[in-house]
DNA sequence: AGTCAAATAAGAATAATTATCCTTTAAGAA
DNA sequence: TTCTTAAAGGATAATTATTCTTATTTGACT
């Protein structure tokens, strides 16, 4: 994968640290923000947090990006891919990513003679009625 | 309800704040820690912060409340109810609890004629089948 | 090469959450 | 009831997470 053309696609200027951040973030799936400044910081040692955070969010804005956020974890980063969900947990803080299934879906989401599944939660965002019409 | 009743089923102390705060979230529906404190300093003027979160997360760890992490969107609770998802506005931020029927979900979670879907998140967290089997 | 909007670094500022320490209280035992 | 004790409350410090400010640099496009 080409994160030059990534980031272009996604009308975002192409800077080192941009690149360094998806290298980074593609070869650890996904990854919260501590652990990618820890390890940008050995690439660009003068990099700031706020860069970091900053670039994070403009890419996820444009979609380049997916925040997921999970209950008890960390807010962590991964480059969007196909729609899947995630399953987290909630003793060793693993994280794995799980076909979407429609049929598999909830309580059936992961095989659950080796999961133990506690909870579900779905979220879905974008415009409600309201704001749909006032566009 | 009775919150009595409901804390002592999830085995927690009985203390006028909790009670409090399941009743202010309860009439509330679902609510953010912010939203919450300055709602139960009226009734409990010298009420800490701190007690707030640890209640919270004490009663998330429970079960009894849910922590609902949208994207885009501040961290907000409500008292753990039939499983559902949340559809959550990007532009003005309402959300509204969806039912959750398997077949219509993703996409057609909610109706797509007045609704603009931009994303949504699936998170299901429990035991990996490491932490399973090492119970 | 020259221009300019956008990106960077550095650090301050703010927001969100957790930890500490000491006092008070709920819940069950005596 | 009263006693005992672990848990909860309050105040505040500490930590973590995130955003803002400003001056400087740099990528993308003439």
């Amino acid at each position: 994968m080409n994160y030059e053309t990534l980031l272009k696609q996604h009308q975002l200027k192409v800077t080192p640290q941009r690149v360094g951040i998806l290298d980074m973030m593609h070869s650890a799936g996904h990854i919260t923000i501590e652990n990618l400044f820890s390890q940008i910081k050995k690439q660009f040692t003068s990099i700031s947090l706020a860069t970091l955070y900053k670039n994070i969010n403009s890419m996820v804005d444009s979609t380049l990006l997916t925040e997921v956020k999970a209950p008890n974890y960390k807010t962590h980063y991964e480059i969007t891919k196909e729609p899947h969900a995630h399953f987290v947990c909630t003793s060793c803080g693993e994280h794995k990513d799980v076909a979407f299934d429609m049929n598999k879906l909830c309580k059936n989401l992961v095989d659950e003679t080796t999961y133990e599944v506690a909870k579900t939660s779905v979220i879905v965002s974008g415009l409600c009625p309201n704001c749909k019409t006032q566009k």
